[in-house]
RNA sequence: GGCGCGGUAGCCAAGUGGUAAGGCCGGGGUCUGCAAAACCUCUAUUCGCGGGUUCGAUUCCCGCCCGCGCCUCCA
């Protein structure tokens, strides 16, 4: 089936990889490791693991590729900060942002550059950029993009020149004053950094001294490398599109003189009680947050993907709540059917497949949300949908397993592991004193002893424990 | 100021030129000694406001109001 996927460049949507069948070249921005990736982060990174699933569903061969970015002022800031190396700084933050993208069941990119371990390339293309005559060396011997050059610049983020050459002397206030006297213009942006005092130890060998690349270069470099000079899809969070991909476009188009990627692909913000999340409002989430809350990883990442990607998502607890419940009822209603199917529910998850050529039987509409746009919202919607008919109309064992399998499919293409509770295991985890007080109750009310009965429930209740009762017997669940 | 996104039931959120998916919460019911759980079921004559096009608009056009984001290194 054809995935097709909005555009930013050209504001359509477009089918993806219509001519190149069956390889597509995925990059995506990675984060800087700094300190612990915040949900936010996540929700993008979620969304192109959405994505990269959808894809392969339907049988494409990705190649994906997320960098990390281990150096710029915020690195090594921080590592000077805290006394690390740069190297042994970077790589604990690496260290736990891959155990919380396992976490939240996302699959791992095919490659993973980081920029320090691609100075030579960064340094090549810069070469070239500077031969081309689109960068030129500063005194200080740092290298600038001199978009002068590059007449399309502002084209991905709609600026024309003008405005972003304004709007550059107008807002650049002081951060950068140093630089400013070194550029052409304003606008110009560093490919390279020459070393200064606060840098530290962390400066590279180049052409024109010692430095450091600027941030914008590790993209365009890595990417080429891993993908080729043009590839099908670049993605990223929607403040990136201006001015990081602007930059990415300007340096690989100027020094390739061919288009660089062809699809772009940005996800839209997630707010927090409606506004941006920022460190200073506290309103600043990590996965490890609100796991410590008691959240699993799978409701977020339920919760992350639950909202279309081009629409910002508004994070709140309610919101968490809304999602643990919807992934429970998921979780009920499926181990239903399986019963009715006669399928271990554990082994629910195997039934997944690679989509069909042809249409589902079941789930097709839920399958073209997420090849249309990554509908990921409408495809949950009509999830439910459809299962609600299904429980209702209970066809037979054969129909209902072809409506797993295929439910299997979507969900893992949503990346949505389902938690089966009470699993034969469990009842191990009931402490000897509980179980006890759990018989009596049962026996009191065997013996209609109602009092006694659901005074042994309520202390059962403060010990952290549900009744569930059922015709014959009774569950435990922890409350 | 420029660019972009959005305003749909208590909350979250799809969607289409033909009369509003889904989830959460809440109500009712079945079951139960009562609960809980489970299952079933109900909840927007209406889609920010005002015009226009149309047989018909939430969906297209114009204007207005409100919210949010980006505008040089934040996913």
């Amino acid at each position: 089936m054809k995935i097709q996927l909005h555009n930013t460049l050209t504001g359509k949507r477009e089918d993806i990889d219509p001519e190149n069948k069956g390889k597509s070249g995925f990059y995506c921005c990675g984060p800087t490791v700094y300190g612990p990736a915040h949900i936010g982060n996540f929700r993008t990174f979620l969304l192109q693991d959405v994505f990269r699933r959808v894809m392969e569903m339907e049988g494409i061969n990705v190649h994906h590729v997320r960098n990390l970015t281990d150096v710029d002022d915020k690195t090594i800031r921080q590592s000077l900060a805290e006394n690390m190396s740069l190297a042994d700084f970077t790589e604990m933050w690496t260290v736990k942002f891959h155990a919380d993208c396992e976490q939240l069941n996302m699959r791992a990119p095919h490659d993973e550059p980081t920029a320090t371990g691609h100075i030579k390339e960064q340094v090549d293309l810069i070469e070239r950029l500077i031969d081309a005559n689109h960068a030129y060396v500063a005194q200080d011997g740092s290298v600038y993009f001199r978009i002068t050059s590059f007449s399309e610049y502002g084209r991905l983020s709609n600026l024309d020149q003008r405005e972003t050459q304004t709007q550059a002397t107008s807002s650049s206030g002081d951060r950068n004053d140093a630089d400013e006297y070194d550029r052409e213009t304003v606008a110009d942006f560093a490919l390279w950094k020459a070393h200064k005092e606060e840098d530290g130890d962390n400066a590279w060998d180049s052409p024109w001294g010692r430095g450091r690349p600027g941030w914008h270069i590790e993209c365009s470099a890595m990417s080429m490398k891993y993908l080729g000079e043009s590839f099908d899809i670049h993605g990223g969070g929607i403040d990136l599109c201006f001015p990081h991909h602007e930059n990415e476009i300007a340096q690989s188009e100027a020094a390739t003189k061919k288009p660089f990627a062809r699809h772009w692909f940005h996800c839209a913000h997630l707010m927090v009680d409606g506004g941006k999340m920022s460190k200073s409002l506290g309103n600043l989430y990590t996965l490890e947050d609100l796991v410590a809350k008691g959240y699993p990883a799978q409701v977020i990442r339920y919760l992350l993907i639950s909202g279309s990607y081009r629409q910002s998502l508004n994070f709140t607890f309610q919101g968490l709540q809304a999602a643990q419940s919807g992934i429970q009822k998921l979780e009920k209603t499926v181990a239903n059917l399986c019963q009715s199917a006669e399928i271990n529910k554990n082994e629910f998850r195997g039934l997944s497949k690679k989509a069909p050529n042809g249409e589902m039987e079941f789930f097709q509409k839920s399958r073209e949300d997420l090849c249309h746009d990554l509908n990921t919202s409408a495809c949950l919607g009509n999830i439910f949908s459809t299962l609600k008919k299904l429980s209702i109309e209970t066809p037979d064992k054969a129909p209902l397993r072809t409506a797993l399998e295929e439910l299997a499919t979507i969900l893992e293409a949503l990346g949505i592991q389902l938690i089966f509770e009470k699993e034969d295991g469990d009842k191990d985890d009931i402490p000897p004193e509980v179980n006890e007080l759990a018989e009596k109750r049962w026996q009191a009310k065997q013996d209609k002893d109602w009092e006694a009965a659901d005074q042994l429930r309520d202390e059962l209740q403060h010990k952290g424990w549900k009744i569930l009762d059922h015709k014959d017997g009774y569950d435990l669940e922890k409350a």
